[in-house]
DNA sequence: CGACTTTGACCAGCGC
DNA sequence: GCGCTGGTCAAAGTCG
């Protein structure tokens, strides 16, 4: 990626506080949109990804960035919201095949470049432009749709987790929540461990991911799994203030 | 002293 | 069944 890709998808000024309330030293980026011969676009900003038949939305909006891209899965069916805005339009990109397993570390593993994994799954024609699916914007945002039934015999999926990918000179994004650390491993292929993290809230089981990729040790991949039951400590304190 | 981190142990799932 | 690997637990240590 050239410094002028990178400089594009900066989210906003890196080196200016006033948009960046938690953190100024962090931009994201699309890791691999030129692997799938796309042009670089706008960006978008996503609001939500709704789980569907669960009518349950993660709040992305509770997220102090934006989100350019987003791997996920729900009933153990992956997604990624390779999120594509020509102004008018954004087009959702499924990771093919649909793996019947459930997207858990093993399907992380080994996977650090997530671009390059999706660019294992997808065929050569596939590359050349996203196939649509189910998308919906609303004017302010996007959500994701999500309503897929489980197969038989299929392994229980955890619940609903989706990740994306930042490039960050630290491990935890500060993201609004408290988070305690329960575990450390060292995961195959990458000599950097993955931190795992518990939402402090309690009843709230809300769980993350972090792993520094091996490939990119400025890239950082986190898992988010499950929903949390209350709002962010942070909007809480912002509508204080208000 | 409470909250949090560290880290070795344990367990479950999976492939062979 | 066995070994490998990832995920979690829990005791001990650290910090404010």
């Amino acid at each position: 990626m050239s410094s002028d890709d990178r400089e594009l998808y900066h989210y906003r000024d890196p080196f200016s506080d006033d948009d960046l309330p938690f953190f100024s030293s962090i931009y994201l980026q699309r890791p691999s949109l030129d692997d799938y011969g796309l042009d670089p676009l706008p960006l978008p900003i996503m609001n939500s990804v709704d789980y569907g038949s669960s009518e349950q939305t993660f709040d992305l909006s509770s997220l102090p960035f934006q989100l350019l891209n987003v791997f996920g899965s729900y009933e153990g069916e992956k997604f990624m919201s390779d999120m594509v805005n020509d102004g008018s339009k954004v087009i959702e990109t499924p990771i093919t095949p649909i793996s019947p397993v459930s997207w858990s570390s093993k399907d992380v593993e080994g996977e650090n470049d997530l671009g390059r994994c999706k660019k294992d799954h997808l065929k050569p024609e596939d590359e050349v432009r996203p196939q649509p699916i189910k998308g919906v914007e609303d004017g302010c945002g996007v959500s994701i749709k999500l309503s897929k039934p489980r197969k038989k015999g299929e392994k229980r999926s955890r619940g609903p987790c989706f990740a994306f990918i930042t490039v960050s000179e630290v491990d935890l994004l500060e993201d609004g929540y408290r988070w305690r650390k329960y575990g450390q491993k060292a995961v195959k292929n990458n000599h950097y461990p993955r931190n795992y993290y518990r939402c402090t809230t309690q009843k709230c089981s809300v769980k993350k991911r972090v792993e520094r990729s091996f490939q990119d040790p400025k890239t950082v991949i986190t898992t988010y799994e499950g929903q949390h039951t209350h709002h962010s400590p942070a909007t809480i304190r912002e509508s204080l203030q208000c």
